[in-house]
RNA sequence: GCCCUUGUGGCGGAAUUGGUAGACGCGACGGACUCAAAAUCCGUUGGUAGCAAUAUCGUGUCGGUUCGAGUCCGACCAGGGGCACCA
């Protein structure tokens, strides 16, 4: 058997780059689009977890190309943001010139495994053609208002003297020197995603998405509901709380203030403490970069002295704490407490020795709290709340609701744990937001005519002192004309974060060459959505719901044509290390696909990687399992000798093969990778044990294989001078050859199998009966055993039931 | 603490969605070919008992529903991941 995988593999993959076999047009019937999240083209190249994605969505790509789909299989390159700053830094290149690298070799390794992107598309966010549209869609979502600029905290490593991700802070400590990272107030540009909250949540009715992918949305985005209340403060003054828990309001013995809130600095005047409180405040500040599960042992907290807040439903007057477990930005910024009810208002009432009212009758509260989720499932009655005493929880939920809302004391509202997005970074290698700030005019936008606004070449692309994106010292970049005015003003030096040009990508694939447009509305609407897109689990909720949110604003200023631009999505599995454990330099386990495709092959590797468990779980890497693999190509390969000249299907091979290909499609449209490959296994076990097989069975596997194992399929089919696999149609199996007539069946007594029985599958219930009881080891349990009843069902089980 | 996810042979994993548990592959053992090795081929392979037919136990644990449960219901246990004082 003479076979040099790696002469057929480029063979095959220089025919498809010449014959451009994968490049597809917008014109056409049926139109697919199927999208594997476009790759960060680090230093390390690809990963085998890249490979399995990338492998799967092949294999649908291919089969519905056969299939007469008109397929759009693209690959781009998401290269700017943090890494390749960080790894040109350290190694004294560009940015650029090490993205340009890092894809070629990305580009290389793809090519290399033989996977149907269609390169006309290609392009890089980093290429000024692209950004200049990631660019003009900033400037839309400034011309309509979603775009502002604001002072937030932001971490802050006082070594480093630089911004750092919350990702970079973890723990409160600078991941590159270890010092601990302060909270520093920074200028920022925003989006304002959280006005998007409310359509965020319902558009996931018009996606397919996986289960756990709309969930993880939905717990982002973080909906509750409830009702904000207005507090009277006493000797003037007033702020509002928001509660989820209106039912509970007659129990408030205290409220809880955020101390890095507005409402603190306007009642600092009247404070009696203030040294006490400005204490609190800088402790907090120091802490919120922190781990503080760590700190928050006990609840902390300091009295607002000299200051009483009125119960707005019973006018009684109680005390106002600082603690730090309320936040200044989610909600008001203020909470009620009722300790009674509320395990954390409990704690921070034992801290304090403050008082605590049951307001539900619910039973002993001396221990903790009763909260919510325990009383809400019972029809406890309400004490100590006047005239709601004796109501059950449920409805004086909604009585006081409708109270507090009559009197104009309060009113139901949504609050969101989603926050608007904090689009700026302090660093260089991003789209420079095109911003002019001019000292009359203000914020102006750049023109859109002279977009893209160009990243300038710089000698230093480290951050500056003061935590300024490097942009910031290049001052004749940073320098230039108000567009409005005329006078002199500079440029914004922050660039965009990395989910910006991530969040429209998919678009731009559509109609990757327009110039004229980010994509033609006629482009769009030829595609219409994203049909299947696969991306990791760990992009559900951050990337993923950017994209959205980018794609619904886009669509309410009329520029795409659906709200959801993405129909389906789902998430693979991690490929882990033969060890179980996350692949990494650290742990010695990494296998480079490189190195299993030069020793094993191409179509080894992806027959392997989808073969090697449930798609969507992680598999630990075995070259032991992928060794079997290539023992099935070979396989697959030697029974060629056994193929004679007919063109005509082995009666014998009929059912199985009409099987195989039902299964095969079935699976590969349900991520049923490795079954699709175990039934592809069995068929070629069942030709090997035949004598001989026709070219047409041969050439059916070889086509049912074509979508996971591209090459050696090709090259067989071409030995037996077929035209190619690719250029060909996908073979369509009878049902009624699916079923097969014979069977065997289980006979179980009392439940317990005790003989098999062959049957056919129409024989009738009571022939199966009768059979059944005929059985030498059935008999042994029924002799001398009352029949009570013989439970049959048709071609499938016989269980009969004795005393 | 909350949310998600997973528990099936020595291993990766199948199981028509309530109907013969362990498909397919790996590994292991025995055999054939070979001077030998590799490759390939044949056979065995969940535990226990038995030469065998067969019996019995068996899908994380305990209970339930059912003629019948890996699958449904209830309570728990363990591993993995995420969020984390969200009022």
């Amino acid at each position: 058997m003479e076979y040099n995988f790696k002469e057929i593999e480029k063979k095959w993959q220089k025919y498809w780059d010449d014959k451009k076999t994968f490049e597809c047009k917008n014109e056409g019937k049926n139109p697919y689009y199927i999208l594997v999240e476009f790759p960060y083209p680090s230093g390390a190249g690809l990963h085998v977890g890249h490979v399995r994605s990338y492998t799967a969505q092949d294999a649908i790509a291919r089969m519905m190309r056969m299939q007469g789909h008109n397929v759009l299989y693209p690959m781009g390159w998401d290269a700017f943001g943090a890494p390749a700053e960080q790894y040109a830094i350290k190694n004294h290149i560009h940015p650029k010139d090490a993205v340009r690298e890092n894809i070629k070799t990305f580009k290389t390794q793809m090519k290399t495994l033989g996977f149907s992107f269609d390169w006309s598309r290609e392009f890089s966010t980093t290429d000024p053609d692209y950004y200049k549209w990631t660019q003009w869609q900033f400037l839309q979502f400034y011309k309509h208002g979603m775009a502002y600029k604001d002072t937030i905290p932001v971490n802050w490593c006082p070594q480093c003297k630089t911004v750092l991700s919350n990702e970079d802070a973890a723990g409160g400590v600078c991941e590159r020197c270890g010092s601990s990272v302060v909270q520093k107030e920074k200028s920022q540009w925003m989006l304002k995603m959280s006005s998007y909250s409310e359509d965020l949540l319902t558009g996931l009715a018009d996606t397919n998405f996986a289960d756990k992918v709309k969930l993880a949305q939905i717990n982002w985005i973080g909906k509750s509901t409830g009702v904000e209340v207005n507090v009277d403060i006493v000797g003037g003054g007033k702020f509002s709380i928001f509660t989820t828990c209106p039912e509970t309001i007659y129990g408030i013995t205290f409220f809880v203030i955020a101390p890095d809130g507005k409402l603190i600095k306007e009642l600092m005047p009247r404070v009696e403490n203030p040294d006490e409180i400005n204490k609190y405040i800088e402790e907090t500040k120091k802490k919120s970069a922190m781990d503080r599960t760590e700190l928050n042992k006990g609840k902390t907290g300091v009295e607002v002295k000299g200051i009483k807040a009125i119960n707005p439903v019973n006018g009684k007057e109680v005390p106002i704490f600082l603690g730090d477990f309320v936040l200044g930005d989610y909600g008001t910024g203020a909470v009620m407490a009722v300790p009674s009810h509320d395990q954390r208002d409990f704690e921070y009432a034992k801290e304090h020795n403050l008082e605590i009212i049951k307001v539900i009758d619910c039973g002993d509260i001396t221990e903790h709290a009763i909260e919510k989720t325990e009383y809400m499932h019972h029809d406890y009655k309400m004490i100590n709340s006047e005239e709601f005493n004796g109501m059950v929880v449920d409805e004086a939920r909604e009585r006081i609701s409708d109270m507090l809302e009559e009197k104009g004391i309060g009113k139901r509202v949504n609050n969101y744990k989603m926050r608007d997005w904090i689009f700026s970074r302090q660093r260089f290698w991003g789209e420079p937001i095109p911003m002019i700030n001019c000292p009359d005019c203000g914020w102006v936008p750049v023109p859109e005519e002279e977009l893209p606004l160009l990243l300038p070449d710089v000698a230093e692309y480290e951050p500056t002192d003061n935590g300024e994106s490097p942009l910031a010292k290049i001052t004749d970049w940073v320098n230039c004309k108000c567009p409005k005015c005329g006078k002199d003003a500079t440029r914004e030096t922050d660039t965009m974060p990395n989910w910006a040009g991530s969040s429209w990508y998919f678009l731009r694939f559509m109609d990757a060459h327009n110039d004229k447009e980010f994509a033609s509305m006629d482009a769009m609407k030829y595609w219409n959505k994203v049909n299947w897109y696969n991306g990791g689990m760990e992009h559900a909720a951050r990337h993923l719901l950017y994209a959205r949110f980018w794609v619904q604003f886009l669509y309410n200023i009329g520029l795409v044509p659906n709200k959801e631009m993405i129909d389906t999505r789902v998430s693979h599995g991690m490929v882990l290390g033969s060890n179980n454990e996350k692949m990494s330099k650290s742990k010695g386990n990494v296998i480079n696909p490189d190195d299993i495709a030069n020793e094993f092959g191409a179509d080894t590797l992806r027959v392997y990687e989808m073969f090697m468990g449930d798609y969507q779980q992680d598999a630990p890497w075995s070259t032991d399992s992928l060794k079997g693999c290539k023992r099935f190509i070979d396989k697959v390969i030697r029974i060629k000798d056994k193929v004679t000249d007919s063109e005509e299907y082995t009666k014998s091979l009929e059912s199985i093969q009409h099987k195989t290909i039902k299964k095969v499609q079935e699976d590969l449209k349900t991520m049923g990778y490795n079954t699709a490959v175990s039934a592809l296994m069995i068929l070629t076990n069942a030709y090997d044990d035949q004598e001989t097989i026709t070219k047409a069975d041969y050439r059916l596997l070889l086509t049912l294989l074509n979508p996971i194992a591209p090459h050696v399929t090709e090259e067989l089919n071409e030995q037996l001078g077929y035209k190619p696999i690719c250029e060909s149609t996908w073979p369509t199996y009878d049902e009624s050859k699916t079923i097969e007539t014979e069977k065997e069946i289980g006979v179980q007594v009392n439940g317990k199998l005790r003989a098999t029985i062959k049957v056919n599958v129409d024989d009738s219930e009571d022939s199966l009966k009768e059979k059944a009881l005929k059985e030498e080891n059935v008999k042994k349990f029924t002799d001398g055993h009352e029949i009570v009843k013989v439970i049959a069902i048709k071609g499938r089980i016989v269980n009969i039931v004795v005393k």
